[in-house]
DNA sequence: TGAAAATTCTATAGTCCAATAGGTAGACTG
DNA sequence: CAGTCTACCTATTGGACTATAGAATTTTCA
């Protein structure tokens, strides 16, 4: 049941110092080819070792993707969680949210991309739990865009929940262009948040804060 | 090399009159358990009819996949083409781009999905081509935006590139849960529109033309 | 109705791949 | 330097899955 294999339980506390280095293979393959369209043959080729030695590292191949897929998200809960807690306006604090969720792609981008691509395919008990984390980070827009327009902030016509989805699916597509279009993340999340604070329209009295 | 098996060439016209459905059946298997997620078999189970006899309508699971993206792509890039030749504000215009870009989700969300999805395991060939046209379409929202910030309709320092993959990103995105959402595709259309042009922010006079 | 065409079937070859079993070389430790 | 532990290795099993071959059944239509 646990998701590392566990052949000799001893007091040494420095085992499978590789580990870091196996995870950052499976990330790589699975979210160049998909879970399914990968093989731990790939795993291994990447990381110039036999295929049957990985299972040193993982017990399955669904255990090591459940393992890039927690990697993909560990952190990110926390940070909305406190970002959003903090005081200052909605539209700030919503800022900031957008800047944060996409931060990870600078270091841990094909953490993400197999995170948000490959969930779906992780063993009934992982999955749900990954989704109740999910749905979570989504409240947390949620909850802070509903501010924004109790507060006036915001239009109150929005569509609150609509706005959370089109944030959430613009950053999250991010993952899968981020590298080819050669754009630097705070970039994307500047432009990202005028966006959809803003709009694209011009308008009379622009609303600066802009260094 | 034609995505069709053709075991006989013959006067006959109406040949393979169940093909829709067989892809219809491809489409929902595809969509749900991602290209090498899912069997052949699972196919026939939705259908009925035993694994084997698929290879009457398509010579290769890939070439199923190529079938289903085609529908799931077809008609997009001409009607969006056509909107984007119309005359009329460039903001117009990309409303009812993104009105177009959405409507298929009404009737072939499937499809979509799996085009978006697992285009990427396409062989070599038609992934490329599929790329092409994809490109094609990023380029006509790309074109439309840039002529608005040209003829002042949007801000001038809008990042026009960042503002297409932002905006197909969000649409894109509303494949993965427009269903479970239980939203109305034009609601949709109508809130991202106006978000993307008018933001969520308050203003003093809103830009209005709702009916 | 009967022949031809269309569609589905049975059976199976052949490949790929995850996972297990058990062994070994070298590093560390007392 | 003997024992133990880490980090691999070789060899292989067993299952799953795509695809082919050819027979059987159903449908079409002259």
């Amino acid at each position: 049941m646990n998701v590392l294999a566990m052949p000799s339980t001893r007091r040494n506390a420095s085992q499978r110092r590789r580990a870091p280095q196996i995870i950052d293979a499976a990330a790589r393959v699975f979210a160049e080819r998909g879970f399914h369209g990968a093989t731990t043959q790939d795993i291994a080729d990447v990381l110039g070792i036999r295929q049957a030695s990985l299972y040193y590292y993982f017990s399955s191949k669904e255990a090591a993707l459940e393992l890039v897929c927690l990697r993909g998200v560990e952190g990110f809960f926390e940070a909305a969680k406190t970002i959003a807690a903090r005081p200052g306006s909605a539209r700030k604090r919503l800022i900031s949210l957008i800047e944060s969720h996409l931060s990870p792609l600078v270091d841990r981008a094909d953490f993400v991309k197999v995170f948000l691509n490959e969930r779906q395919h992780l063993p009934r008990e992982s999955r749900r739990r990954i989704g109740r984390w999910s749905r979570g980070l989504e409240r947390i827009f949620e909850d802070v865009i509903k501010e924004g327009v109790a507060k006036g902030e915001f239009r109150a016509d929005l569509d609150v929940r609509l706005a959370t989805l089109a944030i959430l699916g613009m950053c999250n597509a991010a993952s899968s262009w981020q590298r080819k279009e050669n754009i630097d993340v705070r970039d994307i999340a500047e432009e990202f948040a005028r966006l959809v604070t803003d709009g694209m329209g011009k308008r009379p009295t622009a609303r600066r804060k802009r260094r």
